[in-house]
DNA sequence: GTTTTCCTTACGGGAAACCGTAAGCGATAG
DNA sequence: CTATCGCTTACGGTTTCCCGTAAGGAAAAC
């Protein structure tokens, strides 16, 4: 069984319900925090005690209120966290439905775990933890049924850029100043155009508008 | 004290911790359930019985699962249990934020008290019952402020349906044609054009692009 | 050294969007 | 009945976008 747990979770009733959980899958210590930089020195403090954490549970969002925080989210957290300690197990347990995301904590950030606060959230953190337990890593079948659907095109840092830029209501014609501005390369507006025209064409669109709501949606932007 | 309280509220995970709020404040008899459907269903039957429920916690979104409901919302809810029984008390728990919504559960729904899924939330969930149990309502200061300052634009009917035609790649030329085919009005270009610019004046965008990714954002589409 | 290839950039014509102005039209008041 | 107001629609000029084609330039192949 897991020795020690941190909950990193600022809602009240949502990190009620994973200590209750813990609880119920048989873990005897845990302890919880209601902010990122709470978290990151518990868990510093556990390693130099020689008593480290095997497990983080945490949220993705984390309200702002008045305690300013140097930590503000929960992908920060984790990737703090890793750095002090790169074998711990991390369980994030987020509201995030956005197939981008979710896909890039497990491949960005190596996450063990993601269970979406929603109908079963409870049973499958229990499942969570039961996969962690044995090294295995989980993710429900829903939500990995999304994440392939989402990634019918891959987008580039390149990609990103452009489409933020349109996102922010730069003129495209604008765009190569910006870009050479920036030295990202090819700024040429040919070149803005042909890349904008060759996305849109990949994922069958024709116009910006529908390219911008799919990035939003899939949550590259 | 109140005698029969029900949830309905469809995350495992809140709904454990709405229990539990209830059990420390006193609470002897709840019920609890995980669909709308299910929630009016045992608010009539209660009539039926001579033992009505005094208080109903419920949350506002509710996901779809495989089980098609009438019922999808909770301000759908609130709506249908009030027809049946007036008098009872509604405390909404939910993660919405937007001040206009919030606004309108009280003036139009008359709601008796709204706590937000947020950092203190079980904390509040007992300020409301306490506020409730003595005839009051509750809202929190900090989201009473929110509903002052929110001076956000507020989209009608009509704009979502041009935001959403645009995020379907739908050409601005073509939209007249489409509105007319609907009856909406007015379907002029100029107008359409008209409406567009208003709205992104209004919000300080100049270009589409911006709209839909901010429309994407906040969710009205 | 020349040719080929691939990628970037430049250019120009046509489509769409943008924007200001004017005309149409129904409701209301005088 | 006429005048005014508010709203919708029509029109035209300008800007931006779209898209095909061609020129430039560097790296690889011959």
């Amino acid at each position: 069984m897991f020795n020690k747990v941190l909950i990193a979770e600022d809602h009240e009733s949502s990190n009620i319900s994973i200590r209750k959980a813990l609880e119920d899958f048989g873990v005897l210590s845990n302890d919880y925090v209601y902010y990122c930089d709470d978290a990151l020195t518990r868990i510093s403090h556990a390693i130099r005690s020689g008593k480290p954490y095997d497990l983080l549970i945490t949220d993705l969002s984390f309200d702002e209120d008045d305690t300013p925080q140097k930590i503000s989210s929960g992908t920060e957290l984790i990737k703090a966290v890793k750095e002090f300690q790169p074998d711990i197990k991390i369980l994030v347990f987020s509201a995030e439905s956005k197939p981008a995301t979710i896909d890039n904590l497990f491949k960005e950030l190596s996450i063990d775990a993601f269970v979406r606060k929603a109908r079963r959230d409870v049973t499958e953190l229990k499942l969570a933890l039961e996969a962690i337990f044995n090294k295995k890593t989980y993710l429900s079948t829903e939500l990995r049924r999304s994440i392939q659907l989402s990634n019918t095109y891959e987008f580039k840092e390149y990609d990103i850029v452009l489409i933020t830029s349109l996102s922010k209501g730069m003129l495209q014609k604008d765009i190569p100043g910006y870009l050479e501005k920036k030295q990202i390369k090819p700024y040429g507006l040919s070149s803005v155009e042909k890349r904008l025209n060759y996305i849109k064409e990949a994922l069958n669109f024709t116009k910006n508008e529908q390219l911008i709501a799919f990035c939003k949606d899939i949550g590259v932007i």
